[in-house]
DNA sequence: TGCCAGGCCCTCTTTAGGGCCTT
């Protein structure tokens, strides 16, 4: 029997009482694998490549939201009157986000990590949400977000999200993700102050009741999480603080320490190629590479035998990279 | 036109520097 399997099998077992991704995802393995091909998402704002057309700011226009249901195999498009009243009710649930609801946030308490981590629930309360940015260059004080895509990895409909981000500026890196100036700097592109309250609003559809968000990416400690903390923070928003973030970089590491892989670097393309995922469209594109790691989480995991309370006490909280950042400062 | 950061890890280390990862 392979770890893998192994490992799953123990999970499976409920008085263990032991939260893994698979059980996380649906109950199997296999189906944690499928999410990937799960068609049903929100696309605010994309480029030609995505095929979405445009509009004038609040007259935004988007694709039809279609559904792949799990397992068939086959692309299911709901009818038109779904479609329209599906798009009302995102519509309307985004006007009534407002600066209050937002505020509510703020007066939540900070979570305890190692407390949630020891739930014996805890694959009802988390919402794992895999993310990825694509933004102007490495320095967040000066640069901006051009693209952001999401998958809440439990899968079902609109379990993704993702649209381009008018950045007000010119897009000097546009020969590593594609994304230029031209593409973005439109007034039908939402400005990052336009899209964190429907961001916002999108996450929390997602959440458990009196649950926890808990955010994957690639190097998210050093650069997407901070990056996102900057640009909330420059329109006057905080992160969350039922927001958990889990970085796979020093995950890669573990494993690459660990030997018994042919793991060549810690980079998304050495873990993707470890796996033989095979990446479908530019990577570098936020939702291509979202696809990616999605796919990587899970082989990664068991690979390094980690349950999802095991990752949950591996998370850092917005507030630790804010503090730390704080620290570094008054030195 | 626009222009190169920051966090982490490793080591030839720790009062430092270089490499890797992210766009």
């Amino acid at each position: 029997m392979k770890t893998g399997s192994m490992i799953f099998s123990l999970l499976q077992v409920p008085r263990c009482r032991i939260h893994s991704l698979a059980n996380y995802c649906g109950g199997t393995f296999h189906s944690f694998n499928k999410i990937c091909r799960n068609n049903s998402s929100v696309r605010l704002f994309g480029s030609r490549i995505y095929g979405l057309q445009g509009g004038h700011r609040k007259k935004w226009t988007r694709r039809p939201i279609s559904t792949n249901t799990e397992g068939t195999g086959s692309t299911k498009s709901r009818s038109t009157k779904d479609e329209i009243l599906r798009e009302t009710i995102l519509t309307n649930a985004t006007l009534n986000v407002n600066k209050t609801q937002l505020g509510q946030f703020q007066e939540i308490q900070y979570c305890d990590i190692e407390e949630i981590a020891q739930n014996k629930d805890l694959s009802s309360l988390v919402t794992v949400i895999v993310f990825d940015i694509e933004t102007t260059g490495f320095k967040r004080e000066n640069e901006r977000i051009v693209e952001i895509a999401l998958r809440d990895l439990h899968g079902g409909e609109n379990s993704t999200f993702q649209t381009l981000v008018n950045p007000q500026r010119y897009v000097p890196n546009s020969h590593i993700h594609g994304i230029t100036t031209q593409m973005v700097n439109r007034p039908d592109v939402p400005r990052m102050e336009d899209l964190i309250p429907i961001l916002l609003h999108y996450v929390r559809s997602r959440e458990k009741p009196g649950g926890y968000v808990l955010w994957v990416a690639h190097n998210a400690r050093s650069f997407d999480v901070p990056f996102i903390i900057h640009e909330l923070r420059r329109c006057s928003t905080e992160v969350p603080p039922n927001w958990l973030f889990v970085d796979t970089l020093p995950l890669a590491r573990e494993l690459m320490k660990s030997g018994g892989t042919k793991l060549s670097s810690i980079s998304l393309a050495a873990l993707s190629e470890l796996y033989k995922i095979k990446v479908d469209g530019s990577a570098h594109r936020a939702m291509v590479d979202v696809n990616t790691l999605s796919l990587i989480l899970p082989k990664l995991t068991i690979d390094l035998k980690l349950t999802l309370s095991s990752l949950v006490k591996k998370s850092f909280r917005g507030s630790d990279i804010i503090n730390s950042k704080r620290k570094k400062n008054s030195n």
